[in-house]
DNA sequence: CCCGATGATTCGTA
DNA sequence: TACGAATCATCGGG
């Protein structure tokens, strides 16, 4: 008992942080001499000189070249394989992470990582791929574009980073493990045990990566959709540019996909002159779409506007018609088309002279004659011509579309003839002028 | 700060 | 899928 507690004090008294350990001291004076013992190892690794490490060195080279020493390291290997085995049970097999599969499957279809462990190229291809779906959506994505391939790169060299740093610590570790299975029962299973555990731990330092990954791509995302909600009010060219186009379309101002083109076209020129950004096609649409919806709701509130547009539209078109009645003037007047003879079927140019003819003296009676066929020919040519629109609109299936129920109306109640007539009394049910 | 104007979004529909 | 209708949210003038 006595020899038995002194043994153990000598020997594993210390643990490996170098805290005594409190031993069940007996009755007697042993803490004296349990402060000697460690006095006594101190000095002893004080004294260390080389020529005492040169010994054990010699003395290990002596072991390791014993001829017993391969048996014995193979039956301590085995011996620790199964205690090893014993304790940790084989939890090796590493089911799917479903928090990881989703951080994958998000950051797939958010377009910043590519199909993982298959190639490095493809990635990037389908990563823009997938931005680019929804790059002609209602939302200019040039900027949402650029930080999201900002953040891609991060993720990629990062991702890069970790992956060069998990192999070098692992061959590290497999180094070192096979410099010590020279002293040390260490078995090859137990390397490979230990680089899946590197593994392990650096694909979830992966994972952090790939949250905070998603989480940028969230942060962005919703930064981008207040963007979309802070809107700014187009400048006063491109709001003249769309009203132009839908008053003298206003029996049916439903522009097609070109004729938006164009307009988004014609807004971002004069935009560039100024300030502000460009209008995309998308944001023509929902003008046209609110202008139609607010238009048709109340009339009355839009009849100075449309008479303005109507006079100014008007006014543009009668330049362009003394361009135009002076060449049939001096070409022949016969063949008043000199471009094709479909331009007739421009539906806006019937608007515009019904608009011009129900002006209350504003406009109408001071230059247009719209007397003789000829010149109203000539003026649908030249509004045609004049407005620009008419290569988007010639032919076009869109421009017939859906609700033109038979007078070529885009609704019932709203006609062009709203335009050509006051409408105080009998449409004006104002319901809801004021909310 | 109020309130109308207006661009954008959402949802139902044909 | 484009459109109508309702609604949201911001802008901007008074």
């Amino acid at each position: 008992m006595e020899e038995q507690s002194h043994l153990m004090q000598t020997l594993g008294g210390v643990t490996l942080t170098g805290h005594p350990v409190a031993l069940p001291v007996p009755h007697d004076g042993t803490d004296a001499r349990n402060k000697q013992d460690i006095g006594d190892i101190l000095h002893q690794i004080m004294t260390i000189t080389d020529q005492s490490l040169d010994e054990a060195q010699a003395k290990k080279h002596g072991l390791n070249c014993h001829r017993m020493k391969p048996a014995l390291f193979s039956v301590l290997c085995e011996i620790k394989e199964k205690t090893g085995l014993s304790i940790r049970g084989s939890q090796d097999e590493d089911p799917p992470d479903p928090q990881l599969m989703r951080l994958d499957n998000m950051l797939l279809a958010e377009g910043v990582s590519g199909p993982e462990k298959r190639g490095g190229t493809a990635a990037f291809a389908t990563a823009t791929a997938a931005v680019g779906v929804g790059a002609d959506n209602s939302i200019e994505h040039s900027d949402y574009r650029a930080k999201l391939c900002q953040i891609r790169q991060i993720y990629h060299t990062e991702l890069e980073k970790y992956e060069q740093a998990c192999n070098e610590f692992t061959t590290h570790v497999m180094n070192l493990l096979r410099e010590q299975s020279r002293t040390r029962p260490i078995s090859p299973k137990e390397i490979e045990r230990m680089v899946n555990i590197i593994h392990r731990k650096f694909s979830t330092i992966q994972m952090q990566l790939k949250q905070s990954t998603c989480e940028a791509v969230m942060i962005l995302r919703s930064r981008f959709l207040d963007a979309r909600r802070k809107r700014r009010n187009f400048s006063k060219q491109a709001t003249e540019i769309l009203n132009e186009y839908f008053y003298s379309h206003l029996s049916n101002p439903y522009p097609s996909e070109e004729a938006k083109e164009e307009l988004a076209k014609k807004c971002a020129i004069t935009l560039s002159q100024g300030k502000g950004s460009t209008i995309t096609v998308s944001q023509v649409s929902n003008w046209f779409g609110n202008k139609r919806i607010r238009y048709k709701k109340n009339i009355g509130k839009f009849q100075e506007e449309a008479n303005l547009y109507a006079a100014k539209t008007a006014v543009t078109a009668t330049q362009a018609v003394a361009a135009a009645v002076h060449n049939s003037q001096t070409n022949s007047p016969a063949t008043p088309s000199s471009g094709s003879s479909g331009s007739y079927s421009l539906p806006g140019s019937g608007d515009i002279l019904m608009s011009m003819s129900g002006l209350n003296g504003s406009y109408q009676p001071t230059q247009v004659p719209n007397t003789g066929q000829t010149q109203g020919d000539s003026i649908r040519h030249a509004i045609g011509q004049s407005l620009g629109y008419s290569d988007g609109l010639r032919g076009n299936p869109l421009y017939s579309p859906h609700g033109l129920n038979g007078n070529g109306g885009w609704h019932d109640a709203v006609t062009p003839s709203s335009v050509t007539s006051p409408i105080e009394g009998a449409n004006s049910v104002h319901s809801d002028t004021s909310n």
